[in-house]
RNA sequence: GGCUCAGUAGCUCAGUGGUAGAGCAGGGGACUCAUAAGCCCUUGGUCACGUGUUCAAAUCACGUCUGAGCCA
C-alpha cells in the first residue's frame, strides 16, 4: 500500500494563517511525517491555489502584473511553509503548465461525455476597469435599507440577497467607477444534477468518513446538486479549449482540485518518478484534509469531475475535515486581518511551539477556540514543564555525577520492565491515533508517554541511589537516556526540530534516528559508553508579560 | 426565513442508553536531579431548560432559550 496525501491548496491572495495552518497543511504534514517513520511509501502533495479575481484584484492593489504578483507570493508562502517544517514532497502551483493542460483535458473528457452545456449568462462589466465584476465585487445603495455599502450580493447590512443590479448607485469596488453595464456572454457549466447520482453512491460507500464530512456531503446531494458554471471572462487563468470562448478561463473551483494531480506531475518530471502510477494504481490509499468550508469541492464537485471523465484516477478513501479555530470567540479571517498570521507566528514562537499547540488543539470534533493563554500554557506545561525539563533534569544529571557518556553498571530489573511496558501500551496507543488522524488524541498519548518518565525517575529517584548505590543510579540513567531517544522518535512527527536537536544531543547514527517508534521502546539500545552532549534546554516558557503584550498587540481580549 | 452544528467542573474540551471524565486552574503532602520543573493525594458538575420514550437518558424524540456558521 502506497499512501497519497494532499492538502488544501492555500490561495495565493496572501500570507495564510493558523487557522488555515491547523485546518490542512500542518495535520497532513504531522499524518506524512508518522506514515514514512513507519516505513511507508508516502507522497504528500500541495499547491497554491492562483487563479480568480482576488488574485487579479490583489496583484492591482500592489501594482505588479498578476503573474509577477503570483510568483512573488509563491515563494513567500513556500519560505514559510519551509520554516513550519511541513514536509511535501512537491509544493507546485495551479498556474503551472501541467495544470493548464491536464485541466483541458478534464474538461474535454467532460465535454465528451455530455457533461458540458452551453449557455448566455448576463454580467456587470466595469468599462472603466475593462472587466467584468463577480456580484461581490459591485457596491451600492440596497434598496431595502438605504445601506451604502452593500455588495452586489449581498447587504450585510440588513442581510437581505441581492443582485448587483438591485443596488441603486452601484460601482465598482475595485476603481470606484459608475461607468457599468450589464452584459451577456457564453459561459460552459458542468451539469453536477447528471452526475448526482453516481456521486451519491461514490458518498454512500464511504462509511468510514468523519461525521462532519458525511454530513455536508450528504446535504449537498439532499438539496439537488445544480449545474455550476466553469468559465468566466477573466483572463488569468486556463484558457477554454472551445469555439467561441477565445479570451475566457476556466472558473477557479474547477481547476483549483485540479492542481493536486498536476502538482503530482509536475513532481515526476522533476524528479524522474512515475507521477500516474499515483493517480491510477490500485495500491494507493489517498487522504485528503482541509477545512470544513472546503468540503462540498471535495465530496462533491472534485468527484463529479472525475466521475464524469470516465477515466479512473483515484478518488480519495478518507476526507478529514476539520472546523474552524476561533481567535477569542471570532473566525481568524485573511481579509479582515483577523487573528495571528503565518510570517508573524514565526516571529513570536519557534515552529515546533505553534505545531505542537495547534494540534493539541485542532478543531476536530467540533469549533475550538485559539487563546495566548492556552498557547502560554500549552508550551509552558506540555512541552517546557513535562518534555523540555525531562531531558534538561537527566543530561545534567548524568553530566554531574558520571560525565558525557552513557554510565555503566547494573543491570535493568523490574521497575525498567514495567515502564518498558507502559511504553509499549503508550506508543501503540499513539500509532493507532495516528492511524486514525485523531490529533487531539494522539498528543494527550504523547503527554502521558512523557509523564511516564517523570514518574519513573522519581520513584526510583537516582539522585539518592547515587549515594548508596551507584550501578542501580546507572541502570536508571541509561533507561531515561535510551527514553530521550524514544520520546525524540514518537514526538518527531509533531516537533520535528526539537526532534532533531534531541538526536544530535545523543549522537545518534543515521539509522538510530529512522527507527520507528515501536522499535525504540527497547530502552536498552543506547548501551554503556556512548558519549552525549547537554544542550540547551529544548523551549522557553512564555512569561505572562509576554503574553500581556502579545495580547495587547493582537487584540486578544 | 430555511438548514447545520454547538451548549458537560472556574477555563479549554472528551464522552451517542447502564454509577459523570481529562488537562489546566484551586487545596494538601513527601522529595530536591532539573527551566520553583517533576511526583503523590485531593476539592469541584441539576451534563442549557421543559416534556416525552425506556427498567435505565449527558446520550434517543419533540419543543424552548442562547451562541456560531451556512444557504436562499
Amino acid at each position: 500500500m502506497r499512501y497519497l496525501i494532499t492538502s488544501a491548496l492555500p490561495y495565493i491572495n496572501g500570507i495564510k494563517h493558523l487557522g488555515n495552518l491547523v485546518g490542512s497543511m500542518l495535520p497532513a504534514d504531522v499524518y506524512a511525517r508518522f506514515l514514512r517513520q513507519e516505513g511507508e511509501d508516502v507522497l504528500y502533495i500541495c499547491a497554491t491555489d492562483e487563479h480568480g479575481t482576488p488574485a487579479e484584484i490583489a496583484a492591482l492593489e500592489a501594482e505588479l502584473d498578476v503573474a509577477e504578483f503570483c510568483t512573488r507570493q509563491y515563494q513567500k508562502q513556500k519560505d514559510i511553509y519551509e520554516q513550519f517544517g511541513l514536509s511535501f514532497d512537491y509544493f507546485g502551483r495551479t498556474s503551472a503548465p501541467e495544470n493548464h493542460e491536464l485541466t483541458q483535458h478534464f474538461y474535454q473528457q467532460l465535454a465528451e461525455h455530455g457533461f458540458i452545456e452551453e449557455r448566455e449568462i448576463s454580467q456587470i462589466y466595469s468599462l472603466d476597469d475593462e472587466r467584468f465584476l463577480p456580484d461581490r465585487y459591485v457596491t451600492g445603495t440596497c434598496p431595502h435599507c438605504g445601506y451604502e455599502k452593500a455588495r452586489g450580493d449581498q447587504c450585510e447590512n440588513c442581510t437581505k440577497v441581492l443582485s448587483p443590479t438591485d443596488l441603486i448607485d452601484p460601482k465598482s469596488t475595485i476603481s470606484g467607477s459608475t461607468n457599468l453595464e450589464v452584459r451577456s456572454s457564453k459561459h460552459l457549466f458542468l451539469l453536477l444534477d447528471k452526475l448526482s447520482d453516481e456521486v451519491r453512491t461514490w458518498v454512500d460507500a464511504q462509511t468510514h468518513w468523519p461525521k462532519l464530512t458525511t454530513a455536508i456531503a450528504n446535504k449537498w446531494l439532499d438539496e439537488g446538486l445544480q449545474s455550476r458554471g466553469i468559465t468566466r471572462d477573466l483572463s488569468w487563468g486556463v484558457s477554454v479549449p472551445a469555439e467561441g470562448f477565445e479570451g475566457k478561463v476556466f472558473y477557479v473551483w474547477f481547476d483549483a482540485p485540479i492542481g493536486y494531480v498536476s502538482a503530482t506531475k509536475a513532481w515526476g518530471e522533476s524528479t524522474g518518478n512515475d507521477w500516474e502510477s499515483w493517480w491510477k494504481g490500485e495500491d494507493i490509499h489517498y487522504t485528503q484534509f482541509m477545512a470544513k468550508d472546503n468540503l462540498p469541492f471535495h465530496t462533491i464537485m472534485w468527484p463529479a469531475t472525475i466521475l464524469g471523465s470516465r477515466e479512473p484516477w483515484k478518488m480519495a478513501d478518507y476526507i478529514k475535515g476539520f472546523n474552524w479555530l476561533n481567535y477569542y470567540g471570532g473566525k481568524f479571517s485573511t481579509s479582515s486581518k483577523r487573528g495571528v498570521f503565518l510570517d508573524q507566528a514565526l516571529d513570536i514562537a519557534p515552529a515546533d511551539y505553534w505545531r505542537y499547540m495547534l494540534m493539541a488543539s485542532a478543531p476536530e470534533s467540533s469549533d475550538s477556540a485559539f487563546t495566548w493563554e492556552q498557547f502560554q500554557n500549552r508550551v509552558n506545561k506540555e512541552l517546557a514543564d513535562n518534555l523540555g525539563n525531562f531531558v534538561n533534569r537527566i543530561l545534567k544529571f548524568t553530566k554531574s555525577k558520571f560525565g558525557l557518556e552513557v554510565p555503566e553498571g547494573g543491570t535493568p530489573g523490574e521497575a525498567e520492565a514495567e515502564l518498558e511496558t507502559t511504553c509499549k501500551d503508550l506508543v501503540e496507543k499513539l500509532r493507532g491515533h495516528l492511524r486514525q488522524q485523531e490529533f487531539r488524541r494522539a498528543t494527550e498519548t504523547l503527554n502521558a508517554l512523557w509523564t511516564a518518565g517523570n514518574q519513573y525517575i522519581d520513584v526510583r529517584a537516582p539522585w539518592s541511589l547515587f549515594k548508596t548505590n551507584k550501578d542501580e543510579a546507572a541502570v536508571v540513567i541509561r533507561t531515561c537516556i535510551n527514553l530521550i531517544r524514544l520520546y525524540a522518535i514518537a514526538s518527531a512527527p509533531f516537533i520535528p526540530h526539537a526532534a532533531e536537536t534531541l538526536y544530535d544531543a545523543l549522537q545518534l547514527t543515521d539509522d538510530e534516528r529512522n527507527s520507528t517508534m515501536a522499535a525504540a521502546t527497547d530502552l536498552t539500545i543506547l548501551a554503556a559508553g556512548r558519549p552525549f552532549a547537554v544542550p540547551a534546554p529544548l523551549f522557553q516558557k512564555l512569561d505572562d508579560d509576554r503574553v500581556a503584550e502579545l495580547k495587547a498587540q493582537y487584540g486578544g481580549d
